[in-house]
DNA sequence: AAATATTAGTACTGGATTGGTCCTATTTAT
DNA sequence: ATAAATAGGACCAATCCAGTACTAATATTT
């Protein structure tokens, strides 16, 4: 199926809270703590998001991190390219890459580069302000599989 | 990244060679040869078509595959969901699992709801004669990830 | 009627992707 | 100076998926 990699998953969960908290310093700790997810992979994903220009981030003592635009800003599409690379249904859409060397010739190209579009250009009018929860969400979000309840943290939560 | 899966990819070739040949059965060897998949994938793939009702197939000799609607009817929705299931970029998209205990307090669950919606909603209205190319192609087509070219049957073609 | 050609169904295996963890360095507030 | 927090990188493990093979069923042709 077309789904979405866990570390986009959990960016967009991470950035929604980080909206719901404007103009103040998150932890990732505390983040792990409100979203139900393992300390370690919020702190990685977090870092992704900064290294990609989406969080400013703040070190030591009191440190954290904040968005660095609005949430109206920041279409999902970012995100998930912070995260995972660009999106690319099928490697026929990532341009400039050496291997497909009868491009000329393949008229299916084009086709999947439709596909694509398609949905990129419906993930770009969705915003994180549109996955920006009107009352700050307490609840843990479930990822793609089940599978992640190693510790028994909180409940499953769609 | 969102990608799809290999097989649904595969499908969508396959069905594509197929809204090419109308009105004739095509066997899975012959396709396998035009779209320069390996034969037991090819045939692993017709099979899971037609078992959605997207194919009728013919069994014994002259037997073969074949579209059971035009090629304009069938949104590639339809042709992804034969193949991996409906579409659910995360597990809070599907409805009627009863994994999600406290959904009633879950307020990101129709929020991802939006992100799925709007991917659906976009992939259905690409069909599969926008993905038949006008001139039918004896181009192999390379899936997501190179490594596919165990026989080093023709050349990457996205 | 027999033989051949083709799909139906199923189970297994290997590998690649990726997610999760840990360790060390660096920076900043108290 | 110490503690608290992020930066960066390396590594391990497990899940998922694709590719294959084998057997059964069915239809055509001779």
């Amino acid at each position: 199926m077309i789904k979405l990699s866990r570390l986009a998953d959990y960016s967009i969960v991470l950035m929604a809270q980080l909206a719901g908290h404007p103009s103040s310093l998150m932890q990732a700790p505390d983040l792990a703590l409100v979203t139900g997810l393992p300390v370690p992979t919020v702190a990685k994903t977090l870092k992704l998001l900064a290294h990609a220009g989406l969080l400013e981030s703040q070190r030591g003592a009191k440190g954290g991190y904040a968005l660095v635009r609005a949430a109206e800003e920041i279409p999902v599409t970012e995100i998930i390219a912070a995260v995972d690379g660009p999106i690319a249904l099928t490697d026929c859409t990532i341009e400039d890459d050496g291997v497909c060397n009868i491009e000329a010739l393949c008229p299916t190209k084009t086709n999947w580069r439709k596909i694509n579009d398609a949905v990129v250009g419906a993930l770009r009018c969705v915003t994180l302000a549109d996955m920006t929860p009107q009352i700050a969400p307490i609840v843990p979000h479930r990822p793609f599989e089940p599978t992640l309840n190693h510790a028994g943290q909180g409940g499953d939560v769609g």
